[in-house]
DNA sequence: ATGGTCGCGCAGCGA
């Protein structure tokens, strides 16, 4: 089972070609998307359905945005925080279950300055995906679903989680000093996330090996001078982790015209599929 | 060269 996370910066008419373009070249059986920056009405599912992906879709229209495609089941969709606490403003998270998988597509906010309103946003907004982790289940019974209520589920929080989990993810950790995306606080956030059990299994198949970006600003040339960073995650439950065979980020799909500034990352699980 | 480019939407903000 191939789990794919793509920031697309938008899904306009130009944009989707690409996507569809690449859900036709790397096959991916689950993919999350991110910053679709669609309504839900206008999302194109239609010809994600015309290639046999299901697709959830929570969007708000001119930012923010996050869906799921797949390929291998789509059931019991939640968008935003299942914590029971009020919902957030923005689209940045769904949740469903693909091929006995509970996947959510997250879209962390960008926080902007360090002390800015934004920032604390940024830090609560992590604290709370981590009480959502924790507090989502399928319904008992749902098609694929694997857990019982309280029960842990193979899980996979995939995304543009917009930190950088460790120096060895920038191109230069000088470039980035006083900046977001590389504080205490967030790749603390990042880790606490992972205290529940789970693993980075981009960084696990290449472990110490830098270099290895998933976006690069559109400006001064960054893409071509390789200065990047890889700030989206493929974060799995052990069980699925223990099975990943190998992973990559697909830094072709930032080249040409109109790309997103994020590349696509996918990792490879061998797992039963649904019965 | 201390900026540089995108997307959205039509000014200027957000990333």
């Amino acid at each position: 089972m191939r789990i794919a996370t793509w920031n697309v910066n938008s899904l306009t008419a130009e944009r989707i070609d690409r996507v569809v373009g690449w859900l036709d070249i790397a096959q991916p059986d689950v993919l999350c998307l991110q910053e679709t920056k669609q309504t839900d009405d206008a999302f194109p599912a239609l010809d994600f359905h015309a290639r046999g992906y299901a697709s959830v879709h929570h969007g708000e229209g001119r930012w923010n945005g996050v869906a799921i495609l797949s390929r291998v089941g789509l059931d019991d969709p939640v968008p935003g925080f299942a914590d029971g606490e009020p919902a957030d403003d923005e689209a940045r998270l769904v949740t469903a279950t693909c091929g006995g998988v509970r996947v959510s597509s997250v879209y962390v906010p960008n926080g902007r300055e360090v002390g800015h309103d934004h920032f604390r946003y940024k830090l609560r907004w992590l604290a709370r995906l981590r009480a959502h982790v924790r507090a989502d289940v399928p319904a008992a019974g749902s098609t694929g679903g694997q857990g019982r209520p309280g029960e842990p589920v193979p899980r996979a929080v995939c995304g543009d989680f917009n930190v950088a989990p460790d120096d060895l993810d920038l191109w230069s950790p000088a470039a980035f000093e006083g900046s977001t995306h590389v504080t205490p606080e967030e790749r603390a956030a990042v880790a606490e996330l992972e205290a529940l059990g789970l693993r980075d299994v981009f960084r696990e198949q290449y472990p110490g090996v830098g270099d290895l970006f998933s976006w690069w600003d559109y400006r001064a040339g960054a893409f071509h001078k390789h200065r990047g960073m890889r700030i989206d995650l493929l974060l799995f439950s052990s069980d699925l982790a223990d099975r990943v065979t190998w992973a990559l980020i697909d830094r072709i799909a930032r080249k040409g015209s109109k790309p997103s500034d994020h590349a696509p990352v996918f990792a490879d699980v061998e797992v039963d599929p649904p019965s």
